[in-house]
RNA sequence: GAGGGUGUAGCUCAGUUAGGUAGAGCAACGGCCUUUUAAGCCGUGGGUCCUGGGUUCGAUCCCCAGCACCCUCACCA
């Protein structure tokens, strides 16, 4: 037998045994009148508590034992004695493992080392786990807490995330920061009068983004559909409906490489106002990122690395030549693409020979400018070659008005002035196709009825997305994708003969 | 896609300097123990050393191939 199931089996038979003592292993329910942190914190001496919790630790003498119990507000010690609670429950007791769930009722007293403790009256079990769960030690130390053989096997955290939840009490904050920012962007949007909407995952003609799209079918229709690679075309037409402010926060779909920053799917929030450029994105996102940050952690500035980011607006604002210019001390800005080529060259930058103008200045960017844009940073008016859905710069030729904020050296949002002359879009589209027809897999497609919706008439309109994983990775510096994705996407498991269940 | 790293007990890790099938702490099991607290004391059990080939009398270790994860770069928003 290996050692895992020698394991289990010895949980079983505890179970067994309880199931003999006349108990029951998995519970109905249990009223709790409170939480752990709900006894430390209200805490009177010999106040009667019912709590309940998984057990986390175990410290037994004979016929008394100390134990901390966990649930979701945190831990409180109990203190079992086998004359509270009789004999039979004390050898239920005995039967109990770490992991185990367990419902007590007792009084609340100090220990002689001052700890707030339930000396148990009555202990029901729960849930009897069966597996054992990775042993973590703690100790608080000035306010300090020390972890002992932390479980840190990144790949078994991911993969089983309930036991990285259980044992590692960090990751379930930064999924609870994670749902307070997405709530309080909702609330944000809502406040401001703005209307969250649905549009579809199934599209049969995927845009919105350059990408390539996951590919499915439909049986009765009998034909292609792709997951969304973003929500942009559809919030769009609903633009042209009528409706003056829409969002949709949702899962978006892409079929590239997967690493720090990218998962396969992953969540967007994008939002469109009617009557509006991208100057009030901007100072919208700004003020949206900072709101968030105060109400959820009560700060506007992000501790990163030993840097201090301040998120507080206003950011940083800059052209996208002329932050080309200050970070090479080129000024591109009215260049041909042949002159544009030679700067490329000079900075070292590997380009096809056939890359065209947009391709260039892409590369030279990310290259030189990106990675400098530490503190928040607005950069505006992106070349027209790699912005098909903006809007024509009012003023600048061959630019267009469209904004993307920085931070940490990575993209947070992009934003523009929408394009609402369906002429100039078609022809956006058609330049797309022909990137297509080159072999660009990730060039878009042409969206006949996005241009009839255009050609009914689209306001003006301001539009913005902004990653929901990066931002929160941003505001709980963490520093992959993984950490703020509950599962993320894995290559799937070996079959593991451990786990495969026992033939009986 | 390229390079590097890691993979040994349920968990965290040693180790095999030079090839002879392996150790610690915690967890588990047994005994003693009715206010302990990262680990009370004593004892016991537990391993396909990632997988598959090769070299060898013999491989966890050396060689080759593969897999998973991590890091860097490339691709990519």
């Amino acid at each position: 037998m290996d050692p895992l199931s020698s394991l289990r089996s010895q949980r079983l038979q505890k179970l067994k045994k309880i199931e003999e003592l006349g108990a029951q292993a998995y519970g109905y329910s249990f009223k709790r009148t409170h939480t752990a942190e709900e006894i430390l914190s209200a805490y009177k001496e010999a106040m009667d508590v019912s709590t309940a919790g998984r057990i986390m630790s175990m410290r037994r003498m004979g016929k008394a034992s100390f134990a901390h119990i966990m649930d979701v507000s945190g831990k409180i010690q109990i203190y079992v004695k086998q004359d509270n609670v009789g004999e039979e429950t004390y050898s239920i007791f005995k039967n109990l493992d770490l992991g185990d769930i367990i419902g007590v009722k007792g009084q609340v007293f100090k220990t002689k080392t001052g700890e707030i403790t339930v000396l148990v009256s009555k202990l029901e079990l729960l849930a009897k786990t069966l597996r054992p769960l990775p042993v973590v030690k703690e100790q608080v130390k000035d306010d300090e807490k020390i972890v002992y053989d932390a479980f840190a096997d990144k790949e078994l955290r991911y993969r089983q995330r309930y036991v990285d939840l259980i044992v590692n009490s960090d990751v379930r904050k930064v999924f609870e920061a994670r749902s307070k920012i997405v709530s309080e962007m909702r609330r944000y949007l809502e406040n401001r009068g703005y209307l969250e909407v649905e549009t579809p995952v199934l599209q049969p003609i995927y845009g919105g983004a350059n990408a390539r799209p996951f590919v499915t079918h439909h049986n009765t229709l009998d034909m292609t559909f792709y997951l969304r690679i973003a929500d942009e075309l559809y919030l769009k037409r609903l633009i042209v409906g009528g409706f003056e402010g829409v969002f949709e926060i949702s899962k978006d779909f892409r079929n590239e490489g997967m690493d720090r920053d990218h998962n396969p799917e992953f969540t967007m929030m994008e939002l469109y106002v009617a009557y509006e450029d991208y100057e009030f994105m901007m100072d919208l996102v700004e003020d949206m990122v900072y709101t968030i940050s105060n109400n959820v952690f009560g700060s506007h500035k992000i501790e990163v690395d030993g840097k201090t980011i301040e998120i507080k607006p206003p950011w940083k604002r800059m052209t996208y030549m002329g932050a080309i210019k200050e970070y090479t001390g080129h000024d591109l800005l009215d260049k041909t693409t042949e002159q544009i080529f030679q700067v490329a060259k000079s900075l070292h930058i590997e380009v096809e020979p056939n890359a065209g103008k947009g391709r260039l200045l892409d590369e030279i960017f990310s290259e030189y400018v990106e990675p400098k844009l530490i503190e928040p940073t607005i950069i505006k008016d992106f070349p027209i070659e790699i912005s098909p859905l903006a809007k024509k710069h009012r003023s600048v030729p061959g630019l267009t008005e469209r904004f993307e904020a920085f931070v940490l050296g990575k993209e947070l949002c992009n934003s523009f002035s929408e394009l609402n002359d369906p002429i100039d879009q078609k022809e956006r589209f058609e330049a797309q196709a022909r990137l297509k027809a080159q072999g660009d897999e990730e060039a878009m497609m042409i969206d006949e009825d996005y241009i009839r919706a255009l050609e009914y008439g689209m306001p003006p309109t301001a539009g913005l997305g902004i990653g929901i994983d990066r931002l929160v990775m941003l505001l709980t510096a963490s520093p992959s994708i993984r950490d703020v994705i509950l599962f993320p996407q894995m290559r799937p498991e070996k079959a593991d003969k451990k786990d495969e269940p026992e033939q009986k």
